[in-house]
DNA sequence: GGCCATTATGCAAGTTACTTTCATAAGTAG
DNA sequence: CTACTTATGAAAGTAACTTGCATAATGGCC
């Protein structure tokens, strides 16, 4: 059992429970007459109006002009959900690049930026870059920062409850970062981090591939592979956050997963890391025009992509070596998707992070190796949102948490608390 | 999101949530004074006055004599919750034997039951002897059929949504029966149908190992190892109720558990499965006291569980091969039970079924072997249930079952409705 | 045994919020 | 310009919760 209000109310708590539904349906029903919306959320006129009223002294509903012409009889009154009232950022931080997305209440993107991120530099420079991000974001979408409702964060690894990185693989330097109070400085709103195949698992129920599906896995294929996990609806963390993190286990075939593409072997991960490495270390003396200057002192993450990027493009075209090499990737990881399959059972698992391009290859390879391992009828399709997910899915999370605020029935207790 | 009353409402919607409060406060927070209700549930005491009136007509509240000498001042009245109001009854099916437990309203247990099934019997037969076992409890307890309000029983297996079990390898012939319609007809309320591992989860949270543990695995150990998951505090199922059989996949080692502790081997399930068939048609011909007359004519689970039974008991009292051979089983398990702990992250692992009994080797020695390939730090420990489990699971999931009629806010539609 | 402090009860008056009802306003169609 | 349609505005009515006060029942004290 969940959380079960045990205290019954006065007339008042009915009152914010007809303002909440009447406010749930003028942002999910769209704009509406007075009466239109009376009988939606199946209250009388005279309510829904003093309901409304409230809402419009809250500044989360607006009066619209009444439209003549619109049909017979008297125009009705209109009234819409002010989208425009709050913000939501979504915030992606990668080990080389910061992603950014900024929606209004309804969800609406108002702007996005996106900023190149050294990928050795240290904790605060990265957030010090990340802020920097921020701030021009905020500008060019014309968004004031106390506008802003809520932010989240997502990141490789693994988030404590709390918002520290806890463990994490590829960006260096991050693991004991406490992020989310390292960004909280900026903003005087909650600010949530979460990890990043959790946030694209939301994305993709949101907008995706995995719209109104309850159950949902989402595979975040990058240079570890992920997973994130909807569960009924809602995000499944774990107790310490780690939740998804099966690839721990080396014979789930889910670590090192875009050296193991370089390598185009199945071997072990250890010798996909030593690929991994020797390449790094040959094209640390290259030019590399994405790399910013003064970066590169050590192994990086960014040529293996650009590398790997290349052979799955090669693969798009056809290259039969290609796609023999991303054919091997499939049978690695199957075992590991298998598992996640077998272990939750979900209605359908989302392919995504940077080793999907278009083509589909690797989706379609998993998709043969994983059904037969599998005793549901799982449906195993590719990522619709491409790299926007994890960005994506933040600006839900913050959307999920003020949502959290607008629609809680109890009174407000301490409106200064941060989450 | 899970489902939103989109409607607001009356005030009638005030009262049934004041009046599922008050039942709520009385069944939890135990019997107590009309003024102490109104205190604890925060109503004022003419509402409470006439919140309990109402209860009193459906039944679910009585209202005790006053007590004088309980202190100073006018004696109190006394209300408390009318447990005995209605009954849940849980079902453990297996291989051989059939379990039952009936419980009041508040979880209290009134009665139970055992009865052996013939592993060989075809569905009709057994599940003949499934309504011969409910007739005969019922009359031990002294629980009129009338009185039951939810009906729950567990059995090995995947159980589709609907109640068809769609994957069994242990009980013979039982794939593809709709045992929830099957038992429905023995009922005129609720009849619900869940695997058992799931219910030794619910179980273990109720009043075992794991109680006040929102997110928990249960790896219930027997002829086939599976695993149930409570995730947020409420059962996890997977969209066709396949969730937590990891053990489908070989080289987790969970599969024919019992089978690899005879053997004494990690080796592959193949060879184990071998040795089962050859002990059990070695045991065909041998008395077998707990055996029905008539059963056993081809290969069965009894014998097994009877072998692995004496390999537990010896290992229990030290003998140093018995401890090696559950060593060796859990080095083998160690695999599966990794993955679920790497794939949920949960806060508790308990590890309960047949394979567990006193002494706790096999959980000592899994969490010496997985908790070095996990990232959290998972408390893994035995089941404080041991075979009572799931009945009593199947007890739980029936009173949540009920529970969601008692305290349902919005009006009950269709009454006669079953689950 | 009578009186007081204490605690709970029963009833009445007042408040909040929702609903129904009816006369009126503001448009369109002919 | 009239008739019809649809929405509005205000008033009366109902359900349910709260506060407040006089009253009832008990234990302890003298």
């Amino acid at each position: 059992m969940t959380h079960h209000s045990l205290h019954g109310g006065d007339p008042s708590v009915l009152r914010r429970l007809n303002s909440a539904a009447t406010l749930r349906a003028l942002r999910d029903g769209g704009e509406g007459t007075l009466s239109g919306l009376a009988g939606r959320v199946g209250l009388s006129r005279p309510t829904t109006e003093g309901v409304l009223a409230e809402l419009i002294d809250r500044g989360l509903v607006a009066e619209d002009a009444p439209r003549p012409g619109a049909g017979l009889g008297r125009p009705a009154r209109r009234y819409r959900f002010r989208a425009e009232a709050g913000h939501a950022l979504g915030i992606d931080i990668d080990a080389h690049r910061v992603r950014l997305v900024v929606a209004d209440l309804t969800g609406g993107v108002a702007g996005g930026h996106r900023a190149d991120l050294d990928v050795q530099a240290p904790p605060g420079e990265r957030i010090a870059g990340v802020r920097a991000a921020v701030k021009a974001c905020l500008a060019a979408a014309g968004v004031e920062r106390r506008s802003l409702w809520a932010v989240a964060a997502g990141t490789p690894g693994v988030v404590a409850p709390d918002g520290t990185v806890t463990s994490c693989t590829v960006v260096p330097g991050w693991e004991g970062v406490h992020l989310a109070r390292e960004l909280g400085r900026s903003f005087s709103c909650p600010v949530l981090v979460e990890n990043d195949a959790n946030l694209a698992a939301m994305a993709e129920r949101w907008r995706g591939a995995a719209r109104d599906v309850d159950d949902v896995v989402c595979v975040h294929a990058g240079l570890h592979t992920g997973t994130g996990a909807l569960i009924g609806g809602r995000l499944h963390r774990g107790r310490w956050g780690a939740a998804g993190e099966i690839g721990m286990l080396p014979e789930m075939g889910l670590r090192d997963t875009t050296a193991a593409l370089i390598t185009g072997t199945d071997a072990g991960p250890e010798a996909a890391s030593a690929a991994l490495a020797e390449l790094t270390s040959a094209a640390r003396n290259m030019p590399c025009g994405d790399v910013p200057a003064g970066g590169g002192s050590a192994g990086s993450a960014r040529p293996a992509l650009d590398h790997a990027g290349r052979v799955l493009e090669a693969a798009g075209w056809g290259a039969a070596e290609a796609r023999a090499v991303v054919e091997r990737l499939a049978a690695r990881m199957a075992r590991g998707v298998a598992a996640m399959a077998l272990a939750l059972d979900p209605e359908m698992i989302v392919v995504g992070g940077p080793l999907v391009r278009a083509g589909d290859l690797l989706v379609s390879e998993l998709r043969r190796r994983v059904e037969p391992l599998c005793l549901s009828p799982v449906r195993i399709v590719a990522s619709e949102l491409g790299d926007e997910s994890v960005g994506l899915g933040a600006v839900r999370l913050a959307l999920d948490r003020i949502d959290e605020d607008l629609f809680r029935v109890d009174r407000p207790s301490d409106p200064s608390a941060k989450g």
